[in-house]
DNA sequence: GGTGAAACTATGCGTAA
DNA sequence: TTACGCATAGTTTCACC
């Protein structure tokens, strides 16, 4: 991880269409080079996957939430997850300390839908309560950037 | 968007780096016809970007917390959304319903980081408070699923 | 939407630093 | 170990049906 592979991630997550020709250019070695020290990262786990991003509108998810999910005991376990991943419209869940709570990020189509969402995840087992925060406008969302050696560019 | 691109679509949330020519097997079109549909779909907006997904750990972040900012005044003007984007630890920044607040997703190295990055949010002009919320585990992170047509798989 | 061809890319290998 | 350049296999991307 020295400061090729930092600059690597960080068009790679701009852009991975890119040609490995393009991006050696970029970084100043052969696309040849490129490529294995993107194989490399690849292997090792620090570049995960490869995938598009949708527009949430466009395919029927325009409204976005966040939901405090309270619980009566510890949802730490295995079921949790399994129960929070069944209904297609969280897009994350995350243990959180301070109480005994999930934070799920949930996307519907309509206000209409996020209730029914909410509706379902007191269905699920020690779940007492909910509390919503509701999205009316996200102002970016964007890769991190590496911490590893750079601050933005001079 | 009919049945085939959204389809598409999932396939291509799963990963992107698959050849036309499976992307087409997939969904029983040829590979240039699968590839004139997303090409259309990006062209439209609806496929967005195509980028890599990092490990925030193997790139000195993985600490994750939501921060609620409050803020003594309305803060949907222009220069709000330019103030967060300048801490690169900002990874989503939201203008939320119920108060004058914005909701920041943050990852950090540490936790004193993390504090760091709290203290400068305070010098951004009308915040007037903040409420952490450290996350302890992620349960998924996932892409989200199109509504469009289709429910879960039979 | 399909086909086939041309141009471009990815990627393994031999070699060098 | 890491990078280079070349050769080949595979992919993208046309024009045309």
């Amino acid at each position: 991880m020295d400061d090729i592979d930092t600059q690597l991630i960080v068009l790679l997550q701009q852009d991975a269409t890119q040609s490995y020709a393009t991006l050696g250019a970029a970084v100043g070695l052969s696309a040849a080079a490129a490529h294995e020290r993107v194989r490399k990262l690849r292997a090792r786990g620090v570049v995960r996957s490869t995938r598009v991003e949708v527009d949430p509108a466009a395919v029927g998810r325009g409204v976005l939430a966040y939901v405090m999910v309270d619980a009566s005991a510890w949802m730490g376990s295995a079921g949790t997850a399994e129960a929070l991943a069944e209904l297609p419209e969280i897009e994350e869940a995350h243990i959180v300390a301070g109480s005994a709570s999930v934070l799920v990020k949930v996307r519907t189509g309509t206000t209409e839908a996020l209730q029914e969402v909410l509706g379902r995840l007191f269905g699920i087992e020690g779940v007492t309560g909910t509390q919503t925060i509701v999205v009316l406008e996200t102002l970016f969302e964007r890769p991190l950037s590496p911490a590893s050696p750079e601050p933005p560019a001079p």
